[in-house]
DNA sequence: CGATCTGTTGACACTGCTCAATAGGAGTGG
DNA sequence: CCACTCCTATTGAGCAGTGTCAACAGATCG
């Protein structure tokens, strides 16, 4: 069956989500965050490799990832794809697609995940009327700014070394934001992926994580990583 | 003297601007466009090398570039400092102060400059009246947004010779787009920046432009470029 | 017109990529 | 439940593209 995508229908209640703290509703007073609920279309569930979203797919809404997580993937005309960033419950994408109201890339599935689907022309609108919704939205676009501006420093600069603890050092602290472990976690990407977000080869991963293992700064065991010492990670 | 920033105090006239299609009045009629100029602030001068911001400011305004140019330099805690872009008249810059109310980077002229001074909160107020306005604001992020992941993809992915021939056709066609010649430019920044902006060294930008002018792509004479053969530079 | 900044070119070293072989895990169907 | 397959991860060896260091030349600016 040619399904549509599979819509939530229940109200969105940003107030009882356990999100409401670091997504869009952040900063809002009851009132106002009943009125974000009211824009939000609904819920979507995307299944472990399913697109949310594809390259050049017309833009209409944003999405918050309620639960799961995603990766983005973007695909030049000539040219490897590359992984431009991982996002998980509680972060927001698409909004790369307003300029020019077309998605600009894949968002991927990296487990089961549930999205909130918020038509962009409603979320404008209320924007014109919330001004601190429109501040946050500003926030959450200027955010995305500078996370990747840091990407592009880590991208230009810094060894695989440095990168890798790089990444795992970011993964932690977003566990910790999210009331998770910030030293013991599973990656839900593959090596492929990390490397092709980090801008090295899988192999390149593989071995920096051995050798942080063996220098007794982590143990690995295939996806699951157990941080034994953050402050010599950071010290790379 | 220890002046106050020069700000201009003559009416901004947008309307009159030759920037004004691709800066932030772009898809304004007449009598919006006349409300954005009532809130920009005025212009003000920057000398070459002198820096309009720097990171760790109290963010306050965004700047409409209306002659020069500039770059942006994120400076991490440990490491060297990167250029994170380079922009030019009828580009905006400060997006990126946003999320936290702090500047997030340097922003160097690169030539003696100018710029629309446009505080962010009246900005926003007049966004929430201006429809047109608002959307304009949000494809500018978006816009900054695409443009990073463009930056990360060849960051992650692209070999050094790659690098330089993407970053001059990016050149080329943004002085097409301003009405100048695509073929034949100055450059305004140091190998050193466009190595920093392109995470290759400078003398690897300089041995790569060696190289295309050996190819007879291109002939370089210190800042002053000419491109032979843009389809050849893209097959790079 | 000297001092300083910027750009060019060469020689060499080293990080990280490529190719390859193997092992471990997850999912599927008998 | 096991056997099979496919996908993912690990590890090794050799090589290539860039970085590093250095010398020099050319611009630019006071």
């Amino acid at each position: 069956m040619p399904a549509a995508p599979a819509l939530g229908h229940g109200r969105a209640r940003c107030t009882t989500c356990m999100m409401r703290n670091i997504c869009m509703a952040a900063s809002l007073e009851a009132g106002e965050m009943a009125r974000l609920d009211s824009v939000v279309q609904g819920w979507r569930s995307v299944r472990q490799g399913e697109r949310l979203y594809r390259a050049g797919d017309p833009f209409r809404s944003l999405y918050a990832v309620r639960a799961g997580s995603f990766k983005t993937v973007v695909a030049p005309e000539r040219g490897k794809e590359t992984i431009s960033g991982f996002y998980m419950a509680g972060d927001s994408i698409g909004m790369d697609g307003v300029c020019k109201e077309t998605h600009n890339c894949d968002a991927i599935a990296l487990e089961d995940s549930v999205v909130c689907v918020i038509p962009f022309h409603l979320l404008e609108a209320l924007c014109r009327e919330i001004k601190p919704l429109q501040r946050q939205l500003h926030k959450m676009f200027s955010a995305e700014i500078v996370r990747e501006s840091r990407q592009m420093m880590l991208l230009g600069n810094m060894s695989a070394e440095q990168r890798v603890a790089a990444f795992l050092l970011n993964v932690s602290a977003r566990y910790r934001e999210r009331g998770y472990s910030a030293t013991s976690f599973v990656l839900r990407m593959t090596r492929e992926d990390i490397g092709s977000f980090l801008g090295v080869t899988l192999e390149t991963v593989s071995r920096t994580l051995s050798k942080f293992q063996q220098e007794g700064l982590l143990t690995v065991q295939g996806k699951t990583i157990e941080l034994l010492n953050l402050d010599a990670l950071d010290a790379r």
